[in-house]
RNA sequence: GCCUCGGUGGUGAAAUUGGUAGACACGUCGGAUUCAAAAUCCGAUGCCCCUAGGGCGUGCGGGUUCAAGUCCCGCCUGAGGCACCA
């Protein structure tokens, strides 16, 4: 009977539908697996073959951790708001809601039809109430709570008023934007506005003027991993420095934790580099400098070599920060303010593409250097940023190399202070081991290192600063003036921020008439009718981040339909945490960092009961697109094979890839595909017209993409899954190419008919021969092992090599299919469930268990042993596993290969390496 | 500039982690079957040389080792990330 994968998917995909097949609830006999996917975004244009490969790679995992016996979580859902449908629904007019219902819809079919085994009933998306409310929800338990340093977690913001109330900021090492000292009687004497206003400092989610990128073609806020280049990712629309207020999350508190605990994670070292870089810790020391002629003005600096304090000859401070106003002289005036109005009026992505270029001004300041008391000028300059560290530094143009660069565009003194390099050519930046300090007073003679601990000692005993440790990660800015995203769950009541009770959320995003900002320049909620609470105060006009609704999903995966919790206890310390997370590495810097900072304020307050929430990730790799060329003659419509191009003069067409076929081009597809070509010529090479090439990203744009519903209409579903993942490594970024697709579809075409003779389905219950057990466990051992290793390609070549053996043999034993039938069954479910059906099982093979694979089988009874003679002659030897190693060496040289070689020659040594190689080494 | 990961036939890729490089698959060539084609099956297929046989081969140049795609040093090159971060 012919493989027919078009009825056979058709009917077990509807079977697993109608029993809820991979249903799963909580079950205490059985231990738990959690498998996610990174959800995603449901765009227009529907699954590109591309998408679902960590799909593919996850749903094998699964299916494979249920046939050994564990009760596995895998749930799919939405990350459903977003800015396409909000500048869709923009242009349309149409509801955001509505597009992204069909997109779903969209996304669900084509799923289904490569054979996911999702849990359905779990289904979340982020845009539906019943799900963002406990995003709101996380929001306001954020607003009340601080960070303890002491502790290192976040405490109730209840704690943090007691402290206060009780003995003021004494005591306290709290997470916080401000330097406060009070005691518990200035504090209690405080009023209210001011008492929140010092709160707003402390709490986790709170309400701040900052420096925003703003982007003025989006209309809102970005978050530094939403930048590139100064560009917005999504987009690529300029994006400049704004100061605004905006809601903020306290992530710079978590950063050492976000950092340390990324060691017990088992992903990628690239991507946890990427996390290290991003967090970006470096030890250094905060030093204050005192400014000549007042009492009270000090620079903070933080530099991360306070061993070259003795040749700082110049201070730089940020143009934005408020100290320069303070620092610039009346006769220097007007010539700081015009700089500071053209460094204003630069974008930063100007700012960044120049950043060879020096520029600065002289502030008019002086500086004392705290160690040797030497007067020293402040300038400022825009190569120092106010966001970074006090916005403040020590310039050592001796050892820096931008300070360098300043020193000599300004003519400012340079002074070397480590030896090793020649100050007047460049700046000397080695820490070498051996360089010693010179000009440095009491380091004088000391190594860095030794001089930075040394240096340390003395700002500290001195109080002069301590040693201090600063992070790139900086707080995420978590408001955006846009319709489609979560609404906050705030109002302002006499402009001071309150946060909604959690009975009254979700706070249900409003109806509004247009989808844009107001006249007034509010974002698009200012548009809604009634945009208050019951008791008519104001809620907030901003709605929450992309990231918002996805940094606790996995979590809802676990409880999805709670409405008293985020998720129950019972089943949070069930399901636990994340075993095996799929997704693509461009999250490295976005959802995977902010994921583990709201998973650990959760952890904190008692929320959920694991620090960290994905335990391994896998990334899998990018499909690209590989797009096909016709060439049209210059001034003709006549096309020309891509061999014979060079003999013309020839435009590149791209031409769709649906019409291609190993490069070869399907003419009368071509003429019909567009009217300008009806009437095309052809200049063919051997009769066929060759196309050429190029790797491309998939897109519309370039007729490269190709659809999973084409292919699975074609070959199967299962031929798909088997192919996507034959393709190579799931890490790896591969182009598509569906030449090739073939050898998986012979593959289960053979594989199908081992169960057959002719029309008859034929197994036998003989007895299987010992060939035929080596066969069937030397493949259960590769494939299983292979699995484990995510290393699905090569678990398929091993099938490959599995069938053609049995095929060669004729096999047809009952004892060897079935078990096969089981071990093929996560990457081909379908066909695996219509042959177990066959062999008379009457539940589906979801339920059998994943065969055992019998060591015995596998091992050898003899093994290949190469002799090679001073590297030279190779002898190919069959000995028994067993034999001693004076057997071996007495069977090696009465080869005659070995002693024809040997004639005359005298041996030096022979090693014999167990079971692998013997060498004999002439003299 | 800094960090990370790669570079193996015509193509996608394997290689038990230092042990016969190129498994498996695509493609190509040859053959069988067929009136013919498709499908299917069998065989060949790293490169070079005149075959027997030999020589060369994992980006390039060195090194360690009986043995290197794998380890070490120095380059070249591709992809990704970060970037006036003090």
């Amino acid at each position: 009977m012919k493989y027919d994968f078009l009825s056979l998917e058709k009917k077990w995909q509807q079977k697993w539908r109608d029993n809820q097949t991979y249903k799963v609830e909580i079950d205490n006999s059985r231990p738990k697996y959690y498998v996610l996917d990174m959800f995603p975004y449901p765009s227009g244009a529907g699954l590109h073959v591309g998408h679902p490969l960590g799909y593919i790679a996850s749903d094998i995992y699964t299916r494979y951790k249920r046939l050994k016996g564990f009760n596995v979580l895998h749930p799919m859902g939405y990350d459903a708001f977003g800015l396409p449908a909000e500048q869709y629904a923009i242009q349309t007019g149409q509801h955001p809601a509505v597009t992204t219902e069909k997109n779903i819809a969209r996304y669900r079919e084509q799923l289904d039809q490569i054979g996911m085994s999702f849990d359905w009933s779990r289904e979340v998306r982020t845009c539906d109430p019943k799900y963002y409310k406990w995003t709101q929800w996380a929001f306001v338990q954020m607003f009340h709570a601080w960070y303890d340093q002491k502790e290192n977690k976040a405490r109730p913001i209840s704690e943090l008023i007691e402290h206060f109330e009780s003995q003021g900021t004494q005591d306290l090492q709290a997470a916080c934007s401000e330097d406060y000292h009070f005691s518990s009687e200035e504090w209690k004497n405080l009023d209210k506005t001011k008492k929140e206003e010092i709160l707003q400092n402390f709490r986790i989610a709170y309400l701040a003027d900052t420096m925003v990128n703003w982007c003025p073609a989006l209309g809102t806020v970005l978050a530094n991993d939403e930048v590139k280049e100064g560009l917005s990712v999504r987009g690529g629309h300029p994006v400049e420095q704004k100061k605004m207020k905006q809601w903020c999350l306290r992530i710079s508190s978590y950063a050492q934790r976000l950092l340390d605990d990324l060691e017990q994670l088992d992903w990628s070292d690239s991507l946890k580099e990427m996390q290290k870089n991003w967090i970006g810790r470096s030890e250094g020391a905060q030093i204050f400098f005192p400014v000549e002629g007042s009492d009270e003005l000090k620079i903070e600096v933080f530099t991360t070599r306070p061993d070259t304090i003795f040749g700082a000859t110049f201070m730089v401070v940020a143009p934005e920060s408020e100290l320069t106003q303070q620092l610039i002289t009346a006769d220097q005036r007007p010539k700081v303010e015009e700089y500071l109005e053209k460094v204003k009026t630069k974008s930063e992505r100007d700012r960044m593409a120049n950043t060879k270029e020096v520029s600065g001004e002289f502030t008019g300041s002086y500086a004392i250097n705290p160690l040797n008391n030497k007067k020293i000028p402040i300038w400022t300059a825009d190569y120092v940023l106010a966001s970074y560290g006090s916005g403040a530094i020590m310039a050592v143009p001796g050892h820096d190399d931008r300070d360098w660069a300043f020193a000599k565009h300004f003519n400012l003194p340079i002074i070397e202070v480590v030896q090793g390099g020649n100050v007047e050519q460049e700046a000397y930046m080695d820490k070498d081991e051996n360089a010693k300090l010179v000009n440095s007073e009491f380091l004088n003679g000391l190594t860095v290192k030794e001089a930075i601990t040394k240096a340390n000692e003395e700002i500290e005993k001195n109080k002069l600063g301590k040693a201090t440790i600063n992070y790139r990660l900086r707080d995420a800015i978590f408001s955006r003036q846009r319709y489609w995203g979560e609404p906050f769950p705030i109002y302002y009541k006499d402009g001071v921020p309150h946060t909604l009770e959690t009975k009254d959320l979700p706070l249900e995003l409003p109806e509004v008439d247009a989808f844009l900002p107001t006249e007034t320049g509010e974002p698009p909620l200012g548009r809604a009718k009634n945009w208050k609470t019951k008791d008519g105060y104001e809620l907030e006009m901003s709605t929450m981040p992309g990231f918002a609704g996805s940094s606790a999903y996995y979590l809802r995966y676990m409880d999805p339909h709670n409405n008293e919790a985020l998720v129950s206890k019972e089943a949070n310390e069930y399901w636990q945490d994340v075993d095996l997370y799929i997704g693509g590495t461009e999250h490295a810097t976005g959802h995977l960092i902010y994921s583990r900072f709201w998973n650990k304020f959760l952890f904190d307050l008692g929320h959920t009961t694991k620090d960290e929430p994905f335990k391994k990730l896998v990334n899998q790799g990018m499909i690209q697109g590989r797009s096909n060329f016709v060439y049209r003659v210059k001034g003709k419509n006549t096309f020309v094979s891509v061999g014979l191009k060079k003999d013309y003069e020839v435009t590149p067409i791209h031409v769709d890839v649906n019409i291609v076929r190993n490069d070869t081009l399907d003419i009368e597809a071509f003429k019909a595909w567009r009217e300008e070509f009806k009437n095309a010529e052809f200049i063919l090479e051997d009769g066929k017209y060759i196309c050429g090439h190029a790797i491309e990203k998939m897109s519309k744009s370039f007729f490269n993409v190709v659809n999973p519903d084409q292919i699975i209409e074609e070959y199967g579903a299962d031929t798909f899954r088997l192919y996507e993942m034959f393709l190579g490594p799931i890490e790896q970024s591969k182009p598509w190419n569906t030449s090739g697709i073939e050898g998986t579809y012979r593959f289960l075409q053979k594989f199908w008919k081992l169960f057959y003779n002719e029309d008859q389905f034929l197994v036998t219950d003989e007895a299987a021969t010992p060939e035929e057990l080596k066969i069937l466990h030397k493949t259960l051992k590769k494939v299983e092992d292979d699995i484990q290793n995510f290393a699905f390609n090569t678990a398929i070549s091993q099938f490959m090599i599995c069938v053609n053996d049995l095929t060669a043999l004729k096999s047809h034993k009952k004892e060897i299919l079935e078990k096969l039938v089981v071990a093929l069954a996560p990457f081909a479910p379908h066909m695996s469930e219509e042959l177990w059906e066959k062999l008379g099982h009457s539940q589906t093979v979801t339920l059998a268990t994943y065969p055992k694979v019998e060591e015995k089988f596998l091992i050898e009874s003899t093994f290949k042993c190469p002799v090679s003679v001073n590297g030279k002659t190779r002898v190919v030897l069959e000995l028994p596993v067993d034999m001693s190693k004076e057997e071996i060496e007495k069977t090696v040289l009465a080869q005659e290969k070995v002693q024809k070689y040997l004639e005359g020659k005298q041996i030096k040594k022979i090693i014999i390496v167990p079971k692998k190689i013997v060498n004999l080494v002439v003299a």
